[in-house]
DNA sequence: TTCTAAAATTAGGATTGTTGAATTTTATTG
DNA sequence: CAATAAAATTCAACAATCCTAATTTTAGAA
């Protein structure tokens, strides 16, 4: 065993600088951005394979295995080697444990800061490992619990129970159909700021007017005003099908 | 080398779950900590002693020895072995931007969702690794360029200036002066809760009544109420005279 | 000055998360 | 069915924190 909790004598030391985290068997960073990423992948219909998840996570195939192994052993998930592996149930609560505190964080700083939907996500992954249970209970309360977050995602509830996605990407309409913007993918600012610039957002309503068979071009109306967006944009941004 | 950036190329995955922090090249948890603690020791005109750190930082002298190893090495400190170390003026700026992160921290828990006083300081103290330069300063904005936290500390300036600590720990004082509390501990909850039961907040105008010679018990008058302390926690409040 | 207790360092381990290189397994293609 | 490319695992190393148990150094007391 090592690093036990160890509890120093207090010295009355001056305020500002006293330090005995509370971090003791706390759930590491990677760990946790693991469990996300695998939970993102299954999510996304994708087989959350080692490679999937070092390229979500930006580390080499041999780290995932690495700590797939931990993981396993420590009964977040199951791993059949070279079968890939997937979230037990207490895997999955940890994994939407995290959701949440990032779809809260991301709300939280733009609800009380300001800032624009493409200025929270890189804070919010940070920030997700950081915070006390206690903390994003107290935002949940404050925000008026919320059920989505400033890109459409829905927030788990604290029991771990979240809302199907919503929605199918553009990409997937027919000319003609018609539908009410309702999640956008929110890790690249820039992407974000893109859509901004052309004029959408959460609830925007659109009507694809005709879809380009080679290149992949989506032409919209959104209102009055004209757009087209690439096949890449178009699959990252969902929409609720008002009208078939 | 070890844990390069790394960029990996997006999939394009759907919201919620994507990784890849910019956590690069950044200073670790255990660091920032181990700097905060040299300087709050040597503001408090303590020795920044293996000991007194390890102490603080709640480890064994051992590991201070083999992290300051590490420090010295990135010219964060310097350590004469066997005869203490002392922060360099870049080791001094980081202890600075992170006491500023966790005072700014504190205080936009308070105002944004009614904490109180007692209930903010742990979380700070992991936040204040987990925020971004640029949120800090939003935070800083919001808050209206605040020059102390909740309890009275000063607010470093993102330069890494400070105010001077202001006030006299109480213990100081002799019967008849009178200050105003102008800073109090922090870290504990409990000793917080305390002080809010006594009713004595930031400032809070009082006298000194009397001090027992040999128990070290204080006795004071707030107002027209009459209260009493210990010697422990008149160490831990500071007052500003205002008559001496 | 010599002794001794406290403080500090060193030595030797454990654990975790990484990497790159070598190897094994799987799946696909011919 | 064999060849082969991709995916996955294993292995050896390394860095960072931590620990416990020696060992060394310092400083204060006798
Ligand atoms: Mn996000
Ligand atoms: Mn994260
Ligand atoms: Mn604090
Ligand atoms: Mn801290």
């Amino acid at each position: 065993m090592n690093a036990g909790p160890n509890v120093p004598e207090r010295e009355a030391p001056m305020a500002g600088w006293e330090q005995n985290h509370e971090t003791a068997g706390m759930p590491q960073t990677s760990i946790e951005d693991l469990l996300k990423a695998v939970y993102g992948l299954e999510a996304a219909k994708k087989r959350p394979s080692t490679k999937a998840v070092a390229d979500v996570l930006g580390v080499q195939m041999a780290s995932v295995t690495g700590m797939v192994k931990n993981l396993a052993a420590e009964g977040l998930l199951e791993h059949v080697p070279y079968h890939g592996f997937e979230l037990t149930a207490k895997g999955r609560e940890l994994a939407l444990r995290m959701l949440r505190r990032h779809r809260l964080i991301e709300l939280f700083l733009i609800q009380t800061l300001g800032l624009g939907w493409d200025e929270v996500h890189a804070d919010a992954e940070v920030m997700e490992h950081a915070v006390s249970d206690q903390l994003v209970e107290r935002i949940y309360a404050y925000l008026g619990k919320p059920e989505f977050d400033p890109h459409g995602s829905p927030i788990p509830d604290s029991d771990g129970a979240v809302a199907a996605r919503s929605g199918v990407p553009i990409a997937h309409l027919a000319a003609g159909d018609e539908g009410i913007v309702s999640e956008v993918e929110d890790e690249d600012p820039e992407f974000l700021r893109y859509l901004s610039s052309l004029g959408i957002k959460i609830g925007s309503s659109l009507r694809v007017m005709a879809k380009d068979p080679y290149g992949g071009l989506v032409r919209l109306r959104m209102g009055r005003r004209r757009i087209s967006m690439g096949t890449e944009a178009a699959e990252r941004v969902r929409v609720a099908r008002s009208h078939v």
